[in-house]
RNA sequence: GCGCGGUUAGCUCAGUGGUAGAGCAUCACCUUGACACGGUGGGGGUCACAGGUUCGAACCCUGUAUCGCGCACCA
């Protein structure tokens, strides 16, 4: 760290020491070391897209992991952050296919065939799939890239095939033509969650049928005039017919029977209607006018009297015009009465609900909607090749060309979108493969909600600062800091809780897994596990045929589900096939489910006319093994209880991702690890927030408001961007992010920077009083003591000569190891950043750097004799001296060379300064990997400290622990110095108001005085005067007021500032009459308080105390202030 | 509709019943011997609103308003 530069320099920093981290295998993982003493801790990253590239919620993310990661490898943890990346089924398939189009290489995906796509994407892949996992590295993560993973590596693939079968054996997989979500974009079926309602503007179409007999002769509308009373009040009985749509067609003088519809309620405006040819019609209000073709029925609910008798006749369809099928009528208890006109179409092609309803009643099925969201052939003449939208415009406009619409009315609703490719989805029926989730039950109990919490809270391991000062305990497993919680179960088994951070999602969780639908996990793509099952249709010869591939079968009838289940034993003697009847068609098509542990039995498989399913399977059904999949795990029970990194990484320790997926994937992955693993997967699942621009939208590529957080490193370095982040991500909030904030990192290590470099600069100004190396020299016993361990107190520091402000800063360090500790047992990141950047910044730089300057600065004591009047008065550097009960050795004035005591001092200080510094240093490390690296190194804490415990790398030296009993007394570290130098810093305080009160240029020396209340040594005197920026400090206890000279009262007791002549007495009394406001004021509300007796009878007796103080006090200053205003007159 | 979270200084947020806080922004002074990516000092709040509990409420309870999120969903 020779000829520091003025700022730190990041861009050149930063590589070099990933680099040296990397090639040092600081990252590499061996669960050989596991042990007792050295607990294992990981964590698997949330795999992100193998063709994305680094974005804000990455860096959030994989900050908070890092963070993580390297806080638990200075608890001497065995680290392990596994790193990777996901397929991406959809998103990946659709990139390169949109570059190849772009390119002119192919117009549509068939030109290029299945297999020739799949090949283009592995070469997209193998080019720039390990972008994003590069830009994590210039991010600072630690992660074991030795390690990484592909959801589609050749091995992960083998497990999510085995996961299939099993499942599949298990009966928790099957197939089935369901309702499916479809997106007509990416043209494949979606699950739920893959789903989004959106609002959506739209209209409301109304058009009528005619009510006809099953035959199609008309019903005739005075046919049921007497009988359709609905308490539906005529509302315009002359004109039913016309377009203005005035429906009533009810006569209501019959109106006796129980109504359906609650008498309150404004009355439905609508009816059954005759028009003037005599003949019934239906109103029906729709969103989709252009499903009208796809309409098998229409339904009322049986209870509605308006509609009921109509029950079982007919409606004419509309559409499509050419073909205007008739319709039954019929009664669902699902028409909801009150909405629309209580008349429903029902068009079971294409709606869910609809769909159930057609299940009901039998109906037909008319698909008219093309997967790519077209209208087909059924859809009719006018709507033919029509894209939905255009042909919902187009049926509209055919109703109201054959007189059949009434109205079209603006009508929001909402909406399902595909969540990807953010067109609206379109309900469609379709052959998927389902699954019946696994371990369900546990997975959902293993989650601690809220109302567990509270009864275990008198449990719960959290750290107290006790517990954190009592050193010696072996750390837990399981987090940066031991939260085993864990309930007994009835059989006696210890059931280990999972925390979620922040708690509340346990709730969303819980409630997600009360309710939690079957799967649809097949996908029509390209890109993906395929799934592994093969079908062939099989005739009895054919069956034989295959048997003589010595593969041998078995019929076994008895399974009631399947009808009969088909077992093939192949070649290697093993049972590797399962083979159901899924149709029992006359020449019944088999279907078979292969695991693909064996090449040659898909080899016989596909040499014998057998095909393989077409479809692979949704991405989240192989993310969702990842914490175990990635660990090497095989299904293979041995060969699992064999593997070194799954016995001693597995259950993961953190998990840090955001809400967005925890049903898609923390959900499951609970429920594959429990079923697979028998354990839940993660002993904490960390939620980070979202981040939003400062106007709170979420980024996005086309509002342009998502900065590349590459350029923000290239502009303040990884260490800013980190921090920055880190300090605007509150725990559970979603983060609103600015610039600033990361400039705001930028500065904050610039300061740590020169800081450490003010700390080098002094060291070696006072070479003479240090061994020649100065900064680098340190023995790091002291670092180590605090690093707990074996304590030592023969290091620098030397309890002798501490004086107040050593004792202040030591003290306050160990408050904010306290906090930050804390802080990381509870993930309160953003809170240790708070507690950092107030104690390094506001306690280290603001206060105790600026006092040791009085310590340090001193030095090369120019003699001057003060001129002031008191034999206490102090000039510029006669500033050292010895505490009380020492002799002073260098009396003011008499030596130029500083004597022994002077370099012990001085010695001292800067020893405490190292200590502040090593221990800050390696605080900050999670936070500020690289700038810390580069300080630890470039200052040489590195130096004593052995191999492994920050000798190398700050990365393995130790986190700092409390100050124990021991230490503190030791020291003489007792918190009443805490309260004397915090006087001593309120004085300066109210000495530099006083100056700027009086507009005294920051700049410009002045003289003080202060009567002060109790002995001062000379210390801390210079530290007051050097802080003051006092030309001269006079301390005088027995100073008599001159006139005029404006005094504030402070904790030491009076300061006066004498500006003879330069003062406006008027402006000073102005001063002291508002300040004296002030205090009344304060005085006037304890006094209120005190005089009240419900308080002084009820109060704990410490707040009583504390207000009588409180009072005390203020009447002192009340005193002095008028004390003051009496000098002026 | 159900559930969850928020509402505190101009902005972003801390603050679990006892004197309303931080950072940024702003204003004034200062390039003094680590740092102008800095230092010093100042101004700025009816803690969304209304009730209640309490000696005492930003904090606990009830209700209202409003913003955000999740789930469900009616054509």
């Amino acid at each position: 760290m020779s000829d520091i530069s003025k700022t730190y320099e990041p861009q050149t920093v930063e590589p070099k020491w990933y680099e040296f981290w990397d090639r040092n295998g600081c990252f590499t993982a061996d669960p050989a070391r596991v042990s007792a003493k050295r607990p294992a801790y990981s964590i698997v990253i949330p795999p992100p897209n193998v063709t994305g590239v680094l974005t804000l919620g990455h860096v959030l993310n994989n900050t908070i992991q890092d963070i993580l990661a390297r806080k638990a490898r200075m608890d001497g943890k065995e680290v392990l952050w596994l790193p990777g990346t996901d397929h991406a089924g959809i998103a990946t398939q659709n990139v390169v296919e949109k570059t190849l189009k772009k390119e002119g290489t192919i117009k549509h995906r068939n030109d290029l065939g299945r297999e020739a796509l799949v090949a283009k994407i592995w070469e997209w892949k193998e080019k720039y799939g390990g972008i994003i996992l590069k830009q994590l590295r210039a991010l600072g993560a630690s992660c074991d890239w030795t390690r990484a993973r592909f959801t589609m590596d050749p091995e992960y693939s083998k497990c999510v095939q085995k996961v299939f079968v099993d499942l599949y054996k298990k009966g928790l997989i099957y197939r089935g033509k369901r309702m499916v979500n479809w997106c007509p974009a990416s043209l494949t079926a979606l699950s739920d969650e893959e789903v989004t309602m959106k609002e959506q503007k739209g209209f409301l179409y109304y058009f009528r049928v005619q009510v006809v007999e099953k035959d199609g002769t008309p019903v005739p509308g005075s046919a049921r005039v007497s009988r359709a009373d609905s308490g539906v009040a005529p509302e315009s009985p002359s004109s039913n017919s016309n377009l203005e749509h005035k429906v009533s067609g009810a006569t209501p003088d019959t109106a006796r029977e129980t109504r359906a519809l609650p008498e309150t309620e404004a009355k439905p405006p609508f009816g059954p209607e005759t028009d003037e040819q005599g003949d019934l019609w239906l109103t029906i209000a729709t969103t989709r006018p252009e499903t009208i073709p796809g309409d098998t029925a229409v339904a009322v609910n049986p209870k509605d009297p308006r509609y009921s008798d109509l029950i079982g006749k007919c409606v004419r369809r509309p559409l499509p015009v050419e073909n205007q099928a008739l319709l039954p009528i019929i009664g669902d208890e699902h028409i909801d009465i009150s909405f629309g006109t209580g008349v429903l179409k029902v068009t079971p092609a294409h709606d869910k609900a609809d769909f159930e309803i057609g299940q009901r009643h039998n109906l037909e099925v008319i698909e008219v909607i093309n997967a790519d969201g077209t209208m087909n052939d059924l859809a009719g003449k006018d709507l033919t090749g029509l894209d939905r939208f255009k042909a919902r415009k187009a049926a509209a406009e055919k109703l109201t060309e054959i007189g059949s619409m009434l109205k079209e009315e603006p009508y929001t609703n909402n909406v399902g979108f595909s969540e990807r490719a953010d067109v609206p989805i379109e309900p469609r029926l379709s052959e998927q493969w389902f699954l019946k989730y696994p371990s369900v039950e546990s997975s959902r109990d293993c989650v601690e909600q809220a109302s567990d919490h509270d009864s275990l809270l008198a449990s719960d391991a959290r750290v107290s600062a006790e517990s954190l000062a009592s050193s010696g305990d072996a750390p837990l497993p399981g987090g940066p800091v031991a939260r085993r919680d864990a309930s007994i179960t009835s059989n006696g088994t210890i059931e280990e809780k999972m925390h979620f951070h922040p708690e509340r999602w346990a709730k969303v969780y819980d409630h997600w897994m009360g309710g939690i639908q079957d799967w649809c996990i097949s996908r029509q793509l390209w890109w993906g596990h395929r799934i592994p099952v093969w079908t062939k249709k099989l005739t009895e010869t054919e069956l034989k045929q295959l048997q003589r591939n010595c593969i041998s079968l078995r019929v076994d009838d008895s399974d009631e589900q399947c009808g009969f289940t088909v077992s093939f034993s192949g070649c290697s003697g093993h049972e590797s096939f399962v083979g159901d009847v899924i149709e029992d068609d006359p020449g019944g098509a088999y279907l078979v489910c292969a695991s693909a542990e064996s090449p040659q039995e898909i080899a016989i498989l596909e040499s014998t006319g057998w095909n393989q399913d077409p479809d692979v399977l949704d991405t989240w059904f192989s993310s969702w093994l990842w914490p175990f999949a990635t660990m090497g795990w095989t299904s293979d029970k041995k060969a699992d209880a064999g593997n070194a990194t799954l016995k001693a990484f597995y259950p993961t320790t953190d998990l840090v991702t955001g809400p967005d997926i925890i049903f898609f994937w923390v959900a499951r992955m609970i429920m594959a690890g429990y079923e697979y693993m028998g354990d839940l997967p993660f002993r904490n699942v960390y939620f980070t927030g979202i981040i939003r621009d400062k106007q709170g939208r979420k980024m996005s590529k086309s509002l342009g408001n998502s900065p590349d957080p590459l350029d923000l490193i290239n502009k303040y370095g990884a260490d800013a961007l980190r921090f920055g982040v880190m300090r605007s991500a509150p725990l559970g909030q979603d983060v609103l992010f600015d610039e600033k904030n990361i400039e705001l990192g930028r500065n904050f290590c610039t300061k740590l920077w020169n800081a450490c470099r003010f700390r080098q600069m002094v060291g070696q100004s006072a070479a003479g009083s240090l061994p020649a190396e100065s900064g680098s020299n340190r023995s790091n016993q002291d670092c180590q003591q605090a690093a707990g361990s074996t304590m030592e107190f023969e290091g620098e520091l030397d309890p002798v000569v501490l004086n107040t402000d050593d004792k202040w800063i030591l003290l306050r360090l160990n408050v904010a190891i306290q906090e930050v500790t804390q802080a990381f047992a509870e993930y309160r990141f953003t809170d240790a950043t708070a507690t950092l950047y107030r104690f390094f910044w506001n306690e280290y730089c603001d206060w105790y750097l600026e006092t040791t300057k009085a310590v340090l600065m001193g030095s090369t004591r120019v003699s001057r004799v003060d001129s002031g009047d008191s034999p206490e008065s102090l000039s510029s550097d006669e500033s050292e001296g010895s505490p009380v009960g020492e002799t002073p050795t260098g009396a003011a004035g008499t030596a130029a060379l500083p004597t022994d005591y002077e370099i012990r001092c001085r010695r001292s200080t800067l020893a405490v300064m190292d200590f502040v510094i090593g221990n800050t240093l390696r605080l900050f490390h999670p936070f500020l990997p690289f700038i810390t690296e580069e300080l630890w190194q470039g200052m040489g804490f590195n130096g004593d400290l052995p191999k492994g415990q920050g000798g190398d790398t700050i990365m393995f030296a130790h986190w700092p622990k409390p100050f124990d009993g021991d230490f503190r007394d030791h020291y003489g570290l007792d918190d009443c110095y805490l309260q004397f130098a915090e006087n001593k810093y309120e004085t300066v305080r109210c000495g530099r108001n006083l100056r700027s009160q009086f507009n005294i240029q920051s700049n410009r020396k002045v003289n003080f005085i202060l009567k002060a209340a109790e002995e001062l040594i000379p210390h801390d005197v210079a530290v007051l005067k050097l802080l003051l920026n006092a030309e001269t400090l006079t301390v005088d206890r027995d100073y008599v007021t001159a006139k005029g000279v404006p005094m504030i009262p402070t904790p030491l007791g009076e300061l006066y500032l004498p500006l003879a002549g330069l003062i406006d007495v008027e402006a000073e009394k102005a001063r002291l009459a508002k300040e004296l406001e002030k205090t009344l004021a304060e005085i006037e509300k304890v006094k209120v308080k005190l005089a009240n007796p419900n308080f002084t009878q009820k109060v704990p007796p410490e707040v009583l105390r504390e207000h009588e103080e409180r009072l005390v006090n203020w009447q002192q200053r009340e005193q002095q202030i008028r004390n003051a205003l009496d000098v002026l007159g």
